[in-house]
RNA sequence: GCACUCGUAGCUCAACUGAAUAGAGCAUCUGACUACGGAUCAGAAGGUUCGGGGUUUGAAUCCCUGCGAGUGCACCA
């Protein structure tokens, strides 16, 4: 780094020498591969200022350069390009500096503060690929900001509230006879998740069952025993019904503690979560404030809005007419929050699947009108979808990839392409059973993490695993 | 319909802020080594960067436009 930041101050003087006036913008690159010089000055925008040709500009730059430079030992100029080949001891001088600096690559704890969201699940059913691929590149950037001398808060927002754990709810307590992870030896995410399943079949062979006897469909699907099970639960959890919240602290505990197991095997962590079953309320005051000072408006009906269509977007509902919050209030109350929790850091990053970009566009925008100066420090990390050689996953044809299921079948594979090659030699099986996770998940995260986060991506598992080609185990083995 | 994102070699992906002959891996082909195959090694071929305009000394990259794919457009979360 201290290379370039000098060289580049070489470089400057020669342009302000040579042409009589000083260039901030200078374009210094890396040479190519086949041309001798490590760094290239690219010459044509200085053109307008020598008012000689692309390759004259070059070589008078290069000839100042030559007898001027401490770091520079030699030039070539290819058409507007001025090749630069430092001194020996130029480079000696820098791995000696390297080697001299233990954090080399890293800088220091400077006091800058930064919060990174990412996995924040839903609490009735396991992780699968796709947050595979949101742990993966949410806790990458908080690495990246450690190293560049940020304290990093790590935090997830847990969806343990709403209908979806309800339905688990219900199809547990109607066709569960009582099974727990423990009866059951089943891991307590897998287990509410398979009591999801059981309540997708049965409300759907109920909704069948009713429009054959001459419901219509939106009739059935109101009326199927099922639903009306899980609404009834809902509202009860709202009314703090002792017996309801009772089982959903059961049943989200069983699946935190298989989330927990995840995440270890996984090797992320965070700091602290954050439940909506805590923040789904806060916010409501926030959007208060805002239409007392004119931020927000009411329609004649009570519900409030906002106007987002100057900033091209549309008219967002924030609190309806009977005056409950929306998705939407709740996330500027979360970040408030987050803000006041953490007063030092600067800024948030989400890691959400595109999906939700809209949202965070209006949630930034919404922050921003009323009046948070950090809202323009908050950041959307987007990811696209991860489809898979068989096509998309689908929950509801079940082609979704269990996030345990993967990580397991990724470390039987290491194993076997290692066993195969007999590279494990005197090896312990601790240290082996070690050596196998190690390439299987380094498979999988690197597999993940390569491509573009904003694109969509196609998971080769098979490939992913090869010791050739542009995977972890070939980076690993290397 | 409107908005956003993506479109690069047969396939999966690179190309930082606009820069030199657009790069990797896999697959393919040729050769070496092999009883044969695999593995390994050496090499080759593979591109109108989706089409068409424009800006620029210079465009995969920026702008306009057409086409294709995906996502979003609930008083759901």
């Amino acid at each position: 780094m201290q290379i370039e930041v000098a060289l580049r101050a070489e470089i400057e003087n020669a342009v302000a020498n040579v042409f009589g006036q000083r260039v901030d913008a200078l374009q210094i690159q890396p040479t190519n591969q086949e041309f001798e010089g490590s760094h290239t000055l690219v010459c044509f925008p200085l053109t307008k200022l020598s008012r000689k040709g692309p390759e004259e500009t070059a070589r008078m730059l290069g000839e100042n350069l030559l007898q001027h430079s401490q770091l520079v030992g030699n030039y070539n100029v290819i058409k507007g390009f001025l090749n630069l080949t430092l001194r020996d001891e130029t480079w000696v001088k820098v791995l000696n500096d390297i080697r001299a600096n233990p954090s080399f690559g890293q800088t220091p704890p400077e006091g800058r503060e930064i919060m990174i969201e990412y996995s924040s699940p839903n609490t009735n059913k396991p992780l699968h690929l796709g947050h595979l691929r949101n742990n993966f590149l949410g806790y990458s950037v908080a690495e990246i900001y450690k190293a560049n001398g940020y304290t990093v808060h790590r935090v997830q927002i847990i969806n343990d509230r709403g209908i979806h754990i309800c339905k688990s709810m219900a199809a547990w307590k109607l066709y569960g006879d009582g099974e727990t992870p423990d009866s059951s030896s089943t891991k307590g995410d897998h287990l509410v998740g398979k009591y999801y399943v059981e309540f997708d079949k049965a409300y759907k062979a109920q909704v069948k069952a009713l429009v054959e006897k001459g419901m219509t469909q939106e009739e059935a699907e109101k009326e199927a025993p099922v639903m009306k099970v899980a609404a009834d639960m809902l509202r009860k959890w709202e009314q703090k019904d002792p017996e309801t919240i009772a089982l959903w602290k059961t049943m989200n505990g069983w699946v935190y503690e298989g989330f927990s197991e995840t995440y270890r095997k996984m090797g992320v962590a965070f700091e602290k979560l954050y439940y909506e079953s805590d923040t789904y309320l806060l916010g409501k005051d926030e959007v208060l404030k805002g239409v007392d000072r004119g931020v927000f408006f009411r329609k004649p009906d009570g519900s409030v809005w906002v106007d987002l269509t100057a900033d091209g977007l549309d008219q967002k509902v924030l609190l309806r007419a009977d005056g409950t919050s929306v998705y939407i209030t709740q996330d500027i109350g979360t970040a408030i929050l987050r803000f006041r929790d953490f007063p030092k850091i600067t800024g948030q990053v989400y890691t959400v699947g595109n999906e939700q970009e809209y949202h965070f566009k209006v949630l930034f925008l919404i922050l921003d009108k009323l009046g948070y100066d950090w809202a323009k420090r908050c950041y959307h990390l987007s990811y696209g979808m991860v489809d898979l050689p068989s096509g998309k996953m689908k929950s509801r044809e079940g082609t979704v990839v269990d996030a345990d299921d993967l990580i397991e079948e990724m470390t039987a594979e290491a194993e076997k392409q290692t066993r195969e090659l007999g590279k494990i030699g005197d090896m312990n099986s601790e240290e082996a059973r070690e050596l196998f996770k190690m390439i299987g998940l380094g498979a999988l995260k690197f597999f993940l993490l390569k491509v573009d986060p904003k694109k969509r991506m196609l998971f080769d598992p098979n490939e992913s695993i090869q010791l050739q080609g542009f995977t972890g185990p070939f980076i690993q083995y290397t």
